[in-house]
DNA sequence: GATGAATGAGTATTCATTCAT
DNA sequence: CATGAATGAATACTCATTCAT
């Protein structure tokens, strides 16, 4: 009979929130953005259209708000407010976490696919984390550090200290490139499947990590 | 002013169509199918709604001619209808083949990564150029044989020879892999960049050749 | 720390009603009834948007208490249940008082205007308090005496009897008239102005008075 | 079976939106602009509500060219490029006018007030038709000068060179005041009205006259 | 009494598609 | 062949009102 208390309200509002977000992401990932109807996402959430507008103000909020959950929570897979050095063993697990998280993430890069052509939504996603805290390295580095320049930076760096293990003529920037490409290449192959076989991928991950270690 | 011959009917309306398909797609890529309307194409054709129906019998069979024209002519750029041997000559032709399409074809690229994760229209583009007329062969790859599944099967051949020049232990299955993952991972790459420096991407390409020829 | 006593309640719902009232007024009339929400109001008066209805059954019941009140507090202003008889001293005062309540209730003169022209809200508000209870006059006068009607008796009968003072010609319906369309522009004009000069008001009161009484 | 001339067209674009206008203006002024939905509006002109939008890009811009155009008209009516000198003829003519332009454009004047105590409306109706094109009189008077303005400044002009013809003591601004609030009262009295009664308006406008003439 | 989550009917707006001319 | 006015179904969004707590 008394009423709910602030407290109550906000743990309401906070899974009522991660609900909507949870179901939209799913169909704007599969029929995509456009095809998904703010009517199909509250049907499927079990919650009226009204509500949908209760927490957030528009169908591009909620777009925008789970971009920023994702991108939040990939940023904090790599936690990078560490020291930005990395080791071979690191570089390992790195990579083995990639792979974690394109699987983990299967939906939001789905979606994050339909919009990578526009320029405006690439940068908004490609911006919206700032990884490194170290407000000295992002000064330097331009200003505005996202979360991608941070992993970029680290990457640099290991690849300029592989040049010491390597036969001379060796070039560290020629290899990293290499190497990202055949981890977006890889990425997208993982993305594009509909069922994923893990022992398949393992296989390649290995080599991967052989090739550019 | 003498009455046109069919032919010459034929002719005018083969190029209008061209013309609007080759608006649709600049502007499909551009601003994303969803947000090109038919108004728009119409205008920036200089022709009128009424006349695109004419033409195309609804917006979504002009994005499927738009697609089918580019991977046709994507397939003709490749032309396999040869003896579907490649040397390594021919695969260094191959690669730089590759990455003029991706340049020439800007447009159609991106048009087709803000669809690539709805199944249905992948499936759609994937299997809508057979590139391999020969049946036989048809059935024995399965029956739905593409464009891709030839040039993948051309590919595997080139790289199951392959493992005759290298050492002992070499996986050609892996090994393709890892190149195809490089040359699609570059790929996005050109595709997403909105300038492209050719020195940048000869440099690369040379790498990949060097990798995996 | 005892508990309240019934009139205390009452009294705290009194307030409560009459703190959600002015809100409720500022707002309608600085944005306009149908800009304004309920839910603008309930923050605004710091209540929840449930307890709005625990005083007022709807949005229009409130807007209708409000003109009641409003039109209450006027009519009270004039108090006519006296004689109905006016002196060129007290018309001198109605006027002053007049433009005392223009500007003390602008308010509700804006909130007035918005739907001045629709005909039904109109007559509510025009009904909405009845001056003189003397059922006697009330049913003279027509049945449905009002607050204004009154009013227009009163002043009816003064210009009636200024006819005495004035030189032969003298049409009084047609002086209260004139008399009736300067106040009334004059009120507009007041209200119209987002800051009212005094000085310059006042200058115009004397003029009317010296015009009209 | 010729397709229309583009003359064609435009005169069925012009028809359909004074058709629309016309509709549109009478259902505002009727029940309120937020009354009258697009439907009802779109249901009583006899087109679909998809063409309204053929022909105005929302609500608020159809509302903004009714404004517009009964501006237009108005100040049309009084075509003010002529010397800006008013004979006492010309001033009995223009009050004449004036009334002529209130009954005529009923309409306008309700949806006119429904938005007078908006400000924002307020100041886009008032400036929205320059009424004298002279530019060094509107550098002199201030740059903006309005339909209103202009008016103002004839008016003003006018009582000016009536303290000739006055006894000493002649306080032109405020004739002039009063001489405004009496038409404005006199305006509204009339756009009030359900029902104008000719004779009754015609006697007030010649006491109008011989009092401020 | 008090709260704000939840509802759903209503409204403006969009846009592919049709069709008279 | 060509035009653009016209349609209407679909869709995002709003907001007064209800109700469990």
């Amino acid at each position: 009979m008394s009423p709910r208390t602030p407290k109550q309200y906000e743990e309401i509002r906070e899974e009522k929130k991660t609900l909507i977000m949870d179901v939209a992401l799913k169909y704007f990932a599969k029929e995509g953005y456009h095809n998904t109807t703010i009517s199909h996402i509250a049907k499927h959430a079990r919650i009226s259209k009204g509500l949908m507008y209760n927490y957030f103000t528009s169908k591009e909020e909620l777009l925008s708000e789970i971009i920023n959950r994702s991108t939040g929570e990939i940023a904090t897979y790599f936690d990078p407010d560490k020291d930005g050095y990395l080791t071979e063993e690191e570089f390992v697990l790195f990579i083995r976490k990639l792979f974690f998280i394109l699987k983990d993430k299967l939906s939001f890069w789905r979606l994050f696919y339909q919009f990578l052509m526009q320029k405006d939504v690439r940068e908004r996603v490609l911006n919206s984390h700032i990884a490194n805290k170290d407000s000295d390295q992002s000064i330097e580095s331009g200003g505005n550090s996202t979360f991608l320049n941070s992993m970029i930076r680290i990457l640099n760096d290991y690849f300029a200290r592989k040049k010491g293990r390597m036969p001379a003529g060796y070039d560290p920037v020629t290899d990293m490139n290499m190497f990202l490409y055949t981890i977006e290449g890889f990425g997208m192959t993982i993305i594009f499947q509909d069922e994923i076989d893990d022992n398949y991928y393992n296989k390649a991950i290995d080599r991967i990590i052989e090739l550019y270690k």
